[in-house]
DNA sequence: GCGATAATGTTAAAATTATAACATTTAGTG
DNA sequence: CACTAAATGTTATAATTTTAACATTATCGC
C-alpha cells in the first residue's frame, strides 16, 4: 500500500467523523487529486469509508448506513417485527414514559412514537438513542456507562440506581430466550441488571418476543415468565405459550 | 396528499430504522409499487427519508448521512481543525483515559485515535460516541442523561460525580468564547457541570480553540484561562493569546 | 541519472440513476 | 355509468456514476 493513500484516506474520514456526506468530487478537491484516485483508495484499501451513489458516506457507523441492503428475507422477517411493534403500540399513551430494551426487536416501534404528541424514552442501547434523536416529540434518557459493542448497548455500577429514580410508566424488554419452566434469558449479563431494575420499577412490564425464542435458553437468566403483566408475540410461538401458563398472570398478546 | 402514499412511506421508515440502506428496487418491490411512485412519495411529502444514489436512508440519523454534503468553505475551516487535531494527538500517550468534550472540534481526532493499541475514551457528546464506536481499540465510556439535541450531549445531576470516579489522564476541552478577562465560556448550560468535572479530576487539562473564538464571551462561563495545563489553539489567535497571558500557567501550542 | 515500477491522471464507453412526458389505471361523484 | 381527477405505470431521454483502458507522472533502487 501507499503512505499518501493511507493519509488520504484519514483525512476523509476525519471530515466525515462528524457526520455528513462528501461528494466525490469534494474529496478529490480536498485531497488535491483526481476522483479516479479516491475511487481506488475506497477499492484498494480496506476503509470505514464507502461509497453511496457518489458520495463518500461512513460505513460501519452505529446502526446507519452499512453498505448491506435489506435483502428479500430479511424484508419478510421484518414483517414479523413490524407486526409484533404494531401490537406493542396500542399499549402506549400519551405522554407515557417508556424504557425500551436494547436488541433488534424494538426498533420498529420507535418511528412509530412519532405520532404521540410528547413521550419520554429510557434505554440503555445506543442504536435505540439514535433512532430517538430522530424524533422531536420524544425525550430522551439514556442510561449510560461503559460500551458493549456486542449489543450496542451500556453497563454501569449504578445502572440499576439510575432507573430506579425514573417515573418509569412502561416497560418494553426483549429476550433472546423464553423457556416456561426456566424463565426469559438474554446473552449479556451485563443486560441483566437494567432489564430487572426496569421491570421492579416500572408499572405495566411487556415482554416483546417473537415466535423463534420459545423453547429457547441462554446463558442469562433475568425473570420469570409471570412478572410480565403483558406479553406481545405472534402466533406461532403464542398456542405453545398458552398451554403452558396455565393461570399465570401474563395476558398474551397476538400479532 | 394520499393515505396509501404515507402509508408506503411509514412502512419504509420504519424498514429504515434499524439503520441500513434500501435499494429503490427492493423499496418499490416492498411497497408492490413502481420505482417511479417511491421517488414521487419521496419528492411530493416531506420525510425523514432521502435517496442518495439510488438507495435509501434515514436523514436525520444523528450526526450520519444528512443530506448537506460539506461546502468548500466548510472543507477549508476543516484544514483548521485538522492540524489543531493534529497538534493535540502529540500529547496523547498510549493506554490514556481521555475526556473529551462536546462540539465539533475534537471530532477529527476520534479517528486518529486509531493509531494507539488501547485508549478510554469518556463522553457526554452522541456524536463523539458515534463516532468512538467505529475504533475497535479504544474503549467507550459515554456519560448519559438527558438529551440535548443542540449540543448533541447529555446532561443529568449526577454526572460530575461519575466523571470524578474516573480515572482520567487528560481533559480535552472545547469552548465557543475565550475571553482574557472574562475567561472561557460555552453555549449551553447544561455543559458547564461536566466540563468543571473534568477539568477538576484530570491529570492535564488541555483546551482546544481556533482562533476564532478569542475575545468572544458566551453565556455559559466554565473556567479561567489559568485553569488549563496546555491551550492549543491555531497561529492567527496565540499571538493575542500570548501578549495577555503574562506569566500565567498555560503552555501554549500553535498549530 | 537511468530504468523499472507504482501511483496518478485522462479519456471514452458502459451502466446506472434522474427527469420528463405521456399512457393507463383507479377512485370518487353526480 | 360515464366523467373527472388523482394516482400510478411506462417509456424515452438526459444526467450522473462506474468501469476500463491507456497515458503520464512520480518514486525508488542501483
Amino acid at each position: 500500500m501507499n503512505g499518501r493513500s493511507a493519509l488520504r484516506l484519514a483525512k476523509l474520514q476525519d471530515a466525515l467523523a462528524s457526520g455528513g456526506t462528501l461528494h466525490l468530487r469534494d474529496a478529490a478537491e480536498l485531497c488535491d487529486v483526481s476522483e479516479m484516485t479516491i475511487r481506488r483508495d475506497l477499492t484498494t484499501h480496506t476503509t470505514a469509508i464507502s461509497l453511496l451513489g457518489g458520495r463518500l458516506v461512513m460505513a460501519n457507523y452505529p446502526g446507519v448506513t452499512p453498505i448491506y441492503d435489506l435483502t428479500e428475507q430479511q424484508a419478510s422477517h421484518y414483517q414479523a417485527k413490524y407486526s409484533l411493534c404494531q401490537r406493542v403500540l396500542a399499549f402506549i399513551e400519551e405522554g407515557d414514559t417508556l424504557f425500551i430494551d436494547c436488541g433488534s426487536t424494538l426498533i420498529p416501534l420507535l418511528s412509530q412514537l412519532s405520532h404521540f404528541r410528547e413521550l419520554t424514552v429510557v434505554t440503555y442501547a445506543l442504536n435505540v438513542a439514535n433512532a430517538v434523536t430522530a424524533l422531536p416529540n420524544v425525550r430522551l434518557v439514556l442510561l449510560g456507562g461503559l460500551f458493549y459493542a456486542a449489543s450496542q448497548s451500556f453497563a454501569s455500577d449504578n445502572m440499576a440506581a439510575a432507573i430506579e429514580r425514573l417515573g418509569i410508566n412502561k416497560a418494553l424488554i426483549s429476550a433472546a430466550g423464553v423457556d416456561l419452566e426456566r424463565g426469559v434469558s438474554c446473552f449479556h449479563f451485563h443486560e441483566v441488571a437494567p432489564k430487572q431494575a426496569a421491570i421492579a420499577t416500572a408499572m405495566q412490564r411487556l415482554l416483546v418476543v417473537d415466535a423463534s425464542k420459545f423453547g429457547v435458553v441462554r446463558p442469562a437468566y433475568f425473570a420469570a415468565l409471570g412478572d410480565f403483566d403483558v406479553i406481545v408475540t405472534d402466533e406461532e410461538g403464542a398456542p405453545k405459550l398458552l398451554r403452558g401458563l396455565g393461570n399465570e398472570v401474563p395476558e398474551v398478546t397476538i400479532a
